[in-house]
DNA sequence: TGCACATCTGCATATATTTGAATATATAAC
DNA sequence: GTTATATATTCAAATATATGCAGATGTGCA
């Protein structure tokens, strides 16, 4: 198969995964650094299996890694540079059909962004 | 419903468009510029009624563009530089499970990148 | 043992993908 | 002008994948 259509394969099996509101979130929490699932679960307000199911989607594509604490279960992104590549697509939101206004997308650009400098 | 997850959605959606290896492969043969249906069909050894749906979702949410000459459709991207950045995702496709050599990356990552600046 | 934390399994539902047949549209031939 | 051809789209059905939930299971600590 010829380079190009492997890649595109690889590229496209990289978006699905991304392509998720939870997982999203879940990786833009841990661009400020490690967190446990527990923590995950509350800053997002989402059923705790589910974040889990998540984490070990992710996990098993090595965009997150875990280490264990006790009883705790802290994961952190492999690559934390994937977090701002995923706020650059931003970009390409607005003008989207049924997309969210402008004003929306610079808050939460600007609330994301904020996290990476803590 | 809070900002971040509004456009969690947003931009979960734009990586679900994305997230398929016909489309990422169109949009990076319409890096070089505007091409039409049969072109592309050619191009990427694809049966017409599929690329032509890929399009056809693509043009529904405002990544390409479609211009009519005669019989023929042509497409362009709304956005070039998102064929940029979908690249810019190779950075993360190196190290997952399964994934191509290094060396795969970085020749597909070559024949995509001579392509812009024909 | 009993509790807290997290994961895993199985199932129902929803979405996406693929293919082939039918349909539209513009040009060309007669 | 009617028919044929090239170009591309749309529709419908079959298959494949992803998602979300509920309940059972595993693991470390007191």
């Amino acid at each position: 198969m010829p380079d190009r259509k492997v890649v595109a394969k690889e590229l496209a099996e990289l978006f699905k995964i991304v392509a998720n509101p939870d997982r999203i979130r879940i990786i833009e929490e841990l661009r400020s650094g490690e967190k446990d699932v527990n923590t995950l679960v509350e800053a997002l307000d989402l059923p705790g299996p589910r974040v889990s199911q998540h984490l070990s989607l992710m996990r098993a594509h090595r965009i997150v890694e875990e280490r264990r604490d006790g009883r705790r279960h802290c994961y952190h992104l492999t690559q934390p540079e994937m977090a701002t590549w995923i706020i650059e697509g931003l970009d390409f939101v607005e003008g989207r059909i049924g997309a969210v206004s402008k004003q929306t997308i610079t808050k939460a650009r600007r609330l994301w962004s904020l996290k990476r400098q803590q």
